[in-house]
RNA sequence: GCGCCUGUAGCUCAAUUGGAUAGAGCGAUGGACUUCGAAUCCAGAGGUUGGAGGUUCAAUUCCUCUCAGGCGCGCCA
């Protein structure tokens, strides 16, 4: 309807030869005393001497008098804005539509089949997953659902960074806590990892250890703490495509090839005994060393091959999911994708803010490496992951979330994920309770829309025919907490809309089988919605 | 010092990416269950959008300056 809408005004405008400055929009009103749609076209034409208010009414002129005009009920400026009034066979259109696509209803083909690998959590195999990294998981997932839903087709991938001197030291770690559980004097690095979990690591360990090589140690935590990333993950309901293993990169020479590759470009320089990247030449701040003094890499190399080894692959579209401490990366990533001739826009990176957890007033500060912290696990245990979940992702990714450890165990009911939960729950069960006085499962054919003439009724059909324009916006702009906010007003509207009116009622069955639609419609666009976020959706409360 | 994020109701956050009278939840006040689930609903209260300029028909949104908080600026990852 937008679309038919914006091709009516853009005929005109052609024929009018309007000049416009920018573009001009269509978009659902957002009062229902500005009618449906409307325009601001008017604005956004430039005719010297001649206010907007009277171009509009000329638009508005042009249209009432097309054939065009059997859409609307009525046409109206205000504010130099044109404002739609849909005629009510439009909001038929709307049920059939639901209730014929079912749990597709939302979707849509804004991503033509193109491919998207999404990069997140990715944490490093030192420790258990942080309520940080679960907002990232939590989003990668929501993010990915949603944009496979809007037609992209969508990998998952978890990038292990399985080498490097913090492996070392989670070796060293770990190989410490053993000899201190046998009553030796072995001390934990100074840079090492504190955390209570390398304990209970070093205790699963066999009695008479042979092998005592480096090697030895690392693998074995990696090992333990990787299967607990992998739980963790599984049991917050998150799920990888794909696991890339930073070692499987510089075993395999990819390393060596893309230095190769830079090198080809002279694009690398030797310098204090260090290989160096011209990041700069390509928008950084300052060069990158690749390869260190002691004939290491860094992290940047494998990270390079990793990255163009995900174009190689022919991904359209990559998204990294990090965390702010790696917010002073993106230009050199950027930069090493650029000077191989890709377009930075190739790479999307979301950061997602850091959680802060609070007791009650009092911040609770986290450490890794200290054994500082509230885990993934424990806050899931605690909260629960519904609403865990719809914490992380009912706010914009850049925004910083205060996490209130009392306040969310305390008034779980009054969460906003449990409004919507219920919502869903009281639709269903007014479904239900319908079949049962042999009520619904009605043929759509027979059912007269037009009893559904109350201002609420029209204003949720609109509301939940909206429902793919907030998978377009989120498709691109990548901001899933605008299905959370969506998801909210809809269950507000149906919460108020059954409150004032009787739904199931024998006495008018033409009003109570129009209204049964309704509701299953409802109930169709909450849990579609939910289900992209990830929340379930519960039988009963 | 440089870069980035944030600043909106007492608190936590929105605002269709430049649109019309800036909206929700929590908290506080008053009200609504003999009927489809009251984990709900209804009503009014609450604002100089941190501050000052600028851009234009229109600024919470864009630009400049400024104040406050957070994060980053490794041959760590």
């Amino acid at each position: 309807m937008k679309e038919k809408i914006y091709n009516i005004l853009q005929k005109i405008i052609e024929e009018k030869k309007y000049s416009l400055k920018g573009n001009f929009s269509v978009f659902p009103s957002d009062k229902k005393e500005f009618g449906d749609f409307s325009t601001n076209v008017a604005l956004r034409i430039m005719i010297p001497g001649i206010q907007p208010q009277t171009t509009a009414e000329e638009i508005a002129k042009l249209i009432r008098q097309s054939k065009d005009m059997c859409l609307f009920e009525k046409i109206e400026v205000r504010n130099g804005f044109i404002n739609f009034f849909l005629k009510n066979y439009q909001y038929q259109q709307i049920i059939e539509n639901i209730l014929a696509e079912r749990d597709k209803y939302g979707s849509i083909n804004a991503g033509k089949n193109q491919k998207i690998l999404i990069e997140f959590v990715s944490a490093n195999p030192t420790g258990p997953l942080t309520i940080a990294h679960g907002r990232q998981a939590a989003y990668g997932e929501a993010l990915s659902r949603i944009l496979k839903f809007a037609g992209y087709q969508v990998t998952k991938e978890y990038y292990l960074n399985d080498c490097g001197r913090q492996m070392d030291l989670l070796g060293e770690s770990l190989k410490a806590n053993y000899y201190q559980i046998k009553g030796e004097n072995f001390s934990i690095p100074e840079d090492g990892y504190q955390g209570g979990y390398l304990k209970e690591i070093a205790k699963m360990i066999p009695e008479e250890v042979n092998d005592t090589s480096k090697e030895f140690w690392t693998h074995f935590a990696e090992k333990e703490i990787l299967n607990g990333i992998k739980k963790d993950l599984l049991d917050f309901g998150i799920s990888f495509d794909s696991w890339v293993r930073e070692s499987s990169l510089r075993e395999n020479g990819k390393v060596e090839e893309i230095i190769d590759k830079l090198k080809s470009k002279e694009l690398i320089y030797e310098k204090e005994n260090a290989l160096w990247f011209s990041s700069t030449s390509f928008g950084d701040d300052k060069d990158r060393v690749l390869k260190k003094q002691d004939g290491s890499y860094t992290y940047f190399a494998p990270d390079i091959a990793y990255h163009y080894q995900k174009i190689e692959k022919g991904y359209n579209l990559l998204v990294d999911i990090w965390g702010p401490d790696h917010f002073g990366y993106i230009p050199r990533l950027k930069a090493a994708l650029k000077c191989f001739g890709f377009s930075e826009d190739k790479l999307k990176v979301i950061i997602v803010q850091l959680t802060t957890l609070y007791r009650g007033k009092e911040k609770i500060s986290m450490s890794t490496r200290k054994d500082q912290f509230i885990s993934l696990r424990q806050l899931m245990d605690e909260v629960g992951s519904d609403a865990t979940k719809f914490f992380y992702l009912f706010r914009k990714a850049e925004s910083h979330l205060d996490f209130d450890l009392e306040l969310a165990k305390k008034r779980t009911e009054e969460n906003p994920v449990y409004y919507i939960q219920y919502a869903y729950v009281r639709a269903s069960h007014i479904i239900k309770f319908a079949q049962e006085n042999s009520l619904g499962n009605n043929n759509l054919l027979d059912i007269d829309i037009s009893v559904l003439d109350k201002d609420e009724e029209k204003e949720i059909l609109k509301k939940i025919a909206f429902f793919p324009e907030i998978i377009k916006q989120i498709s691109l702009n990548l901001q899933v907490s605008g299905l959370a906010q969506y998801l909210l007003e809809v269950s507000n509207m149906f919460h108020s809309y059954y409150q004032k009116y009787r739904i199931v009622t024998s006495e008018d069955k033409t009003i109570s089988h129009a209204r049964i639609m309704l509701v299953e419609c409802i109930l169709r666009v909450l849990s579609n919605g939910l289900t992209l976020l990830g929340i379930s959706l519960p039988e009963k409360m």
